[in-house]
DNA sequence: TTGGCTATCGCAAATCCATGCAATAACGGT
DNA sequence: ACCGTTATTGCATGGATTTGCGATAGCCAA
């Protein structure tokens, strides 16, 4: 048997009180089975190949509740929502180019002076994990 | 007459090829009108005492273009969309509670170190006039 | 001022994501 | 192994934003 690491999510997810279900399991083995990111819809195809009736809305809330509970994180890829398996061991953010949706992953440490002056000026928390930035990558550069 | 300082804007569609039409002029007014940040369906109500045929998708089409021309700037707030003049003597970021979805303002010094990093690394550019800051505020903070 | 090119609009439909509710199923206790 | 509580699901619906398309109307040239 394969694991790739997120059966510590599991215990998560129980220790919370929350309930292990096939549709939660199967979308976890999803995410946690991709490299990179990937689209809620694309889950949901996947998902049904092992639970032909899950619906597209459990696929969203179960998104969301791995989000809250930081075990995935989202990136925003044009108008739509990716998600990919928080690896606390390899950390980085998105940058999204809004011409061609072209993705960069960034070291957080770019972030981390930033975020420090917004806890201690603001008391404000930002969600370091799931921001994306958005721009033109080297190629979309408007021409002089 | 009052003129908020938007004229300009006016004079940028115009050389940018685009059309000046009543539904667009009606659009930056109400933006230009407002002290703060609106939602593009307040838009649309405020549109329709002008010119009661508007369309909501020529709102969002509006809204969209003027952004692309950095007459105004997004702010995500909640599940929407929110707009603002874009006034060039007075830029600032938005910060918001994903919990209460309150907002405070943030000085752009804070964003230009990190932003001058993505240039001269990865020759990126950020929307920095369009980044949105997500997290949770003071109050909202987890009790220990 | 008029005419024509084509950007823009209104309308309808589609897309993506979120939510209310009754039926179902996890899981801790017996 | 069974039961009851209640979290979770599927289904239907709703909200926000985007897009395709034929009709309309800016705007420039004549």
């Amino acid at each position: 048997m394969r694991m790739s690491g997120h059966e510590s999510a599991v215990a998560h997810l129980r220790s919370e009180g929350y309930r292990m279900t096939p549709q939660r399991l199967s979308v976890l083995d999803i995410v946690a089975g991709r490299p990179g990111h990937i689209g809620a819809d694309e889950v949901w195809n996947l998902a049904k190949e092992q639970h032909p009736y899950v619906d597209l809305a459990t696929i969203y809330r179960t998104l969301q509740l791995l989000k809250r509970l930081g075990v995935v994180t989202e990136v925003v890829i044009g108008n739509k929502l990716h998600f990919e398996l928080a690896n606390h061991h390899d950390r980085h953010n998105h940058m999204v180019c809004s011409e061609c949706d072209s993705v960069q992953t960034l070291s957080p440490a770019y972030l981390a002076e930033f975020s420090q002056r917004l806890q201690q000026e603001f008391g404000f928390t930002p969600d370091l994990d799931n921001i994306t930035i958005g721009g033109l990558c080297s190629i979309c550069q408007p021409q002089s």
